[in-house]
DNA sequence: TCTTTTAAAATATCATATATTATTGCTAAT
DNA sequence: ATTAGCAATAATATATGATATTTTAAAAGA
């Protein structure tokens, strides 16, 4: 999803995080100082730095002098977090596509037409490449909202989105052909300049995708 | 605003991250660790721990590399601050407006009545109590959307609202008899469960308080 | 003036020491 | 016997100072 930053520091975020999104790191799980130090090959001030940032951004939890834990899942949470995505990334697509200019509907046509391709592949059973379609995925709802004018808003998104990612690794099944009608009719109405459908198309996407997570978790 | 927590770690978290908010620190200031760690009386790795955190939730920059700074201000992102605040806590009153209980309402009233308190202080001229001032403002509208029932909202909440924070405090002078009333008609709106009317005029204080830090900051 | 080299400063990383928490095994009481 | 309380020990987290890299600044050379 990324490449490995420069600095031991940012490469281990990375990792790390990664791990905790794609489900390698089981919900719950006690991050140990010591064994961690060994599997990410950084030492235990490296890996503080690492804990607390992910801390920070909620995908770790942290008990005062009893450790790191990988943060529990819960149904509830998983509402929460869908809710707040509709919030911000609605707000952000009725911003951005009223402002966005030919920059804008240009990456947003290259990130349409790369989720679209994947999108086909994945329709045939193809299924070896789920990281690059969720990475896809990504990139045409931040294209969508990239002309929002509001960074803060953007870096705001980027973490829910993760956090809801995260509930999609744990079920991950492909939603099919409906999905794929959605992405266009939402990429239709953006193009279009239509913010209000755009925002409702939104809403009802990520709504589905909630309940067909819901439901997978059974 | 928060007591001197358990650890080291903890401490240093609190006092920087006052520090910064309440203006101690300048926008932009270069946080050479060598320097902080006489300051703050903390090691290197438990202020890197630190501001690694407070990176996370945006009161810091980091520049791999090249270190820590306090990050700057600006009126965009002023703008694009409070734009978050009214979207989140509007969004969170109307939830918590209607699903509030009497505990909820205690607490209101509760909060209410130390800001009003307070409020009569500031008009009579006495600004010896800023802080705890804007520390009961904090908590009457903590108090408001308490109820909404998600937990992931009101701790999105709390990072933004110490960001606007911030900016009041580079300004702060009171804003007399109009905020106290917009406070009693918030409450009273709440009290009277009209949801509606409650994020109406709820949207209309921020909105109000941000045209007067503009207008001060010049 | 521009590039290259050198010296100084600052950051990133690590290994180790200290403090805290968790576990184990023992004793005594019900 | 079983369990509650308590001590000793092990495991773990927290905190520190020292070291290695990297960046920045200054000086020298073209």
């Amino acid at each position: 999803m990324s490449k490995t930053g420069v600095t031991v520091g940012s490469s281990t975020y990375e990792k790390l995080k990664h791990d905790i999104i794609f489900g390698v790191l089981a919900p719950g799980t006690k991050l140990k100082l010591g064994p961690l130090r060994q599997s990410y090959e950084a030492s235990v001030s490296t890996l503080r730095e690492t804990l607390n940032r992910l801390a920070s951004e909620g995908f770790v939890t942290a008990e005062e002098q009893r450790g790191f834990f990988v943060s529990p899942v819960s149904n509830k949470d998983l509402i929460e977090i869908t809710n707040l995505r509709v919030l911000l990334e609605c707000h952000a697509i009725r911003k951005s596509v009223v402002a966005g200019g030919t920059e804008w509907e240009g990456n947003l046509v290259a990130a349409h037409y790369k989720l679209h391709q994947m999108e086909k592949r994945m329709a045939t059973g193809d299924e070896s490449e789920k990281e690059t379609w969720k990475r896809f995925d990504w990139e045409f709802h931040l294209a969508l909202i990239q002309a929002c004018d509001s960074q803060n808003l953007l870096d705001l998104h980027a973490i829910i989105y993760d956090k809801y990612l995260r509930y999609q690794m744990l079920v991950l099944t492909y939603r099919g052909q409906v999905a794929v009608e959605e992405h266009k009719a939402i990429f239709d109405a953006a193009l279009a300049r239509d913010a209000e459908l755009a925002g409702r198309l939104l809403e009802q996407h990520i709504q589905n995708g909630l309940d067909h997570t819901l439901a997978a978790l059974g």
